[in-house]
DNA sequence: AATATGTGCGCAAACGTTTGCGCAAACTGA
DNA sequence: TCAGTTTGCGCAAACGTTTGCGCACATATT
C-alpha cells in the first residue's frame, strides 16, 4: 500500500464511459465504432474522435464473451534443439500479427499435451490451435473435439480429428534418393528417428522405395533421436566403420540430425562429399551455413502456415467442414554436402 | 451448412447450468468450486460431483472480466536466429505452466514493437509481460504505463519504465578477460554488436576494463550483427589477417556470434585454440557441441525466468512497487575453445 | 422466552461488449 | 392528409463468472 494516499487511477475509456460522453447509447457506440452506416456520420465521427482522444482500446475478452470469437489461436511446438520450430513460430506470429489475431503458447518442448494443457484451448476459448508437434492425449483430443475447437497439425499427422497442413515427405525422400543416384552414390545409410511420427515414415518410405525401384538398398540405418546430438554420434557411428563398407551416401530425416552427422563426420576427418554425401530435410536456414552447405528438401513454411490459418478460419466460420489434409511438394536445395554436377 | 439438419451441439457446463442442475444459486457454484467453506461440505461435493460428470471448465475470459486477473503474461521474443531466445520461451513456457499461467506472443523478430502490438497487452489483459528483446515505442510504452501492465525485461536494460533481469554482463566480460589474460592470451580481438543496447555494452565494457586493469588493450574490434553470418564474416575477417597481426584470443558478446566466429576461423584452416583462443557469451546448448567446445559465460536463465514471473505477479498485487533492476552473475564455462589449463 | 451469534446460503449488480428487436421521427408518393 | 417506407437510433438481455452485502434459520446464552 502506498504511503503516500494517491487517488485510484481513472478507469480507461469503455464502450459505457463513451456513451455517457456523446450522449447516446453503448450499443451506438458500438455501431459506431465498426462502422455501422445505420448510425449517421455524424454520431459516429463524434465517436470516433471521443475514442481517439481517450485512448479507447475494446477489451477483446469482453468482446469474446460477447461474441464468440477470441482472436486467440494456441501454439503448439516441440524441441527446444530443433530451430525448425523457431522459424515456425516466427512465421507463425508474422502471419497471425498481419491477419490480427495473437498466439497463444499452449506447450513448448517433448512429451504429450496434458490435459489440463488443451483445456486451456477451451478455457481461453482460442479460435483454433496449431500443432506442429507433440501428441494430445486420446483425451485432450476428444475435449478438443466435443467443444469444438478447430485444429491443424502442421508438418504431421497424427489426430483422429482435425486437418494437416505437411510437407509431400515422400517425394521428398524420393527425390533425395534420385539425387544421390544420379550422383553416382551406391551405398546408402539413413539417420532416422525412431518415433511414431508420420513425417519419418514417409520420407523413409519415400527414400527407400525410390532405391528399390533402381535396384539398391539401404546399408545402414541409425536412430538419430531426432536431435544434433543423435546425427552427430550416427556420424561417428558411419565414420568408424572400414571405408570400404561406410555408406557414400547419407540421408538424415531431418536438417538438425544432417548437421550432427556433418560434425560427426568431420570431426572424424570423413570428407564430405568425396566420401561421403550427406543430405537433410526442413531447409532449415542454418543450413545453408557455409560449414554445412547442406542439400536439402526446403519445407514451404510460409505456405504451409497461411494454409493452416485458412482451414482454421475457414472451420471457425462452419464448424460442420470435413477434415482436409494438405500435402504440399518441398523444393529440393541442392548444396555442396552432396557434391557439384 | 450440414444436409443433415443435426441439433445444435449442447452448451458446455457452465456455472449457471451448474446452479440448475444442483438447485442452488450461481454464486454457490462458484464458491463451492473454490473451495468456500461458507458452503457446506454436502453442497460442495454435489457440486464438484456435477462439475467432474460434465466436463466443467471455468472460462478464463469471463472469469478475467470479473476478477481482473487473466492469467496471461505476454512474451517478446527476439531474432530466430539466435536460440537464445528458443530456450528463453521453452523454459518461460515450462515456468508459465508451472504457476498455471498462459504465455500469449506479443511479438517475435527484429524491430521495434508496434503500438497496436503493444495495445494487445491491454486488449487482453496481460497480468504482465516479460520482453527479451525489441524496444516498445515510446508511445508504446506510455500506453503500458497508463494502464499498469507490469513489464519484466529479461537480458536487457532499456525501458523508462518496468523491471529488469539480467545477467550481470560486465562481471561475465571481466570473467572472460581474465581467463585470456591467464592462458597467456596478450593480443585481444572482440565481435560485437553495434546496437544501443546495454546487453553489448556492459559486456564490452567488462572484458575492455579488465585487459587495461592488466594493461592490455583491443587489436581488433569487428561488428558481428548479432548473428551468426555476422560472426562467421568476422572469423573469416580474423582469419586473413597476417598471422602476427590476429589476435590470439577473441570474445564474441553472444555465442551464437562465436560459432560463427569459431566456423569461419575453422573454414579458414586457422586453428582454435592453438592459434586463437575464442570464447562466447549466453551459454547456449549448442555451445558444448564437440564441434565447437565453446568457452562461455552460462546465464542462469531459469532463475532470470523465475524472477521476471516473481517481478510481474508482486507488481499485479501491488501496483505501486518501485521498479527494480536484478543482476545475476553468470557462470563461467571454461572449454576447449579457450585451450586446457 | 428473548436476545445474540453462527451457519449456510442467495440476491443483485458488475465486469465490457454485442446484437436482435423494435420504436419514433422523417420522408415519400398517392 | 394519410399510409407505407426509411432512417437513426435505443432497450434489454446476453455472454460467464465473481463478490459485497445481507437474509433466514439454527444454536447458544442469559
Amino acid at each position: 500500500m502506498s504511503s503516500i494516499l494517491t487517488p485510484p487511477a481513472p478507469r480507461r475509456a469503455t464502450v459505457v464511459t463513451l456513451s455517457e460522453l456523446a450522449g447516446v447509447a453503448p450499443s451506438t457506440v458500438t455501431r459506431a465504432l465498426k462502422g455501422d452506416t445505420r448510425i449517421s456520420k455524424k454520431t459516429r465521427d463524434l465517436i470516433l474522435g471521443l475514442a481517439k482522444e481517450h485512448g479507447y482500446m475494446p477489451n477483446a475478452l469482453a468482446r469474446t464473451l460477447s461474441s464468440g470469437k477470441s482472436g486467440l489461436y494456441g501454439l503448439v511446438l516441440g524441441s527446444a534443439e530443433n530451430p525448425f520450430y523457431m522459424e515456425l513460430l516466427h512465421e507463425a506470429t508474422r502471419q497471425a500479427e498481419k491477419l490480427g489475431f495473437r498466439l497463444l503458447i499452449i506447450h513448448a518442448g517433448g512429451g504429450p499435451i496434458e490435459d489440463i494443457t488443451a483445456q486451456a484451448l477451451i478455457q481461453y476459448q482460442v479460435d483454433g490451435c496449431i500443432i506442429s508437434s507433440a501428441i494430445l492425449s486420446s483425451h485432450a483430443a476428444e475435449i478438443c473435439a466435443r467443444n469444438h475447437v478447430p485444429l491443424v497439425m502442421v508438418n504431421r499427422v497424427a489426430l483422429a480429428h482435425g486437418c494437416f497442413v505437411t510437407c509431400d515427405n515422400r517425394a521428398g525422400g524420393a527425390e533425395i534418393a534420385r539425387l544421390m543416384i544420379a550422383r553416382g552414390r551406391r551405398r546408402f545409410g539413413l539417420v532416422y528417428t525412431a518415433s511414431s511420427s508420420s513425417t519419418s515414415r514417409e520420407r523413409e518410405e519415400g527414400f527407400v522405395s525410390e532405391l528399390e525401384q533402381a535396384g539398391l538398398k539401404l546399408t545402414v540405418r541409425i536412430d538419430g533421436h531426432s536431435n544434433y546430438d543423435g546425427g552427430f554420434a550416427a556420424g561417428q557411428e558411419i565414420a568408424a566403420l572400414l571405408a570400404q563398407e561406410r555408406p557414400d551416401a547419407i540421408f538424415a530425416l531431418s536438417d538438425i540430425m544432417a548437421m550432427g552427422v556433418l560434425d560427426g563426420l568431420r570431426l572424424a576427418s570423413v570428407n564430405v562429399p568425396e566420401d561421403i554425401a550427406v543430405a537433410g530435410f526442413d531447409g532449415l536456414a542454418s543450413s545453408a551455413r557455409p560449414i554445412y552447405d547442406l542439400t536439402t528438401i526446403q519445407q514451404p513454411l510460409p505456405l504451409m502456415i497461411q494454409r493452416a490459418f485458412e482451414l482454421l478460419q475457414a472451420r471457425t466460420l462452419d464448424p460442420s467442414l470435413p477434415d482436409e489434409l494438405i500435402a504440399m511438394r518441398g523444393k529440393l536445395i541442392i548444396r555442396g554436402s552432396t557434391g557439384q554436377t
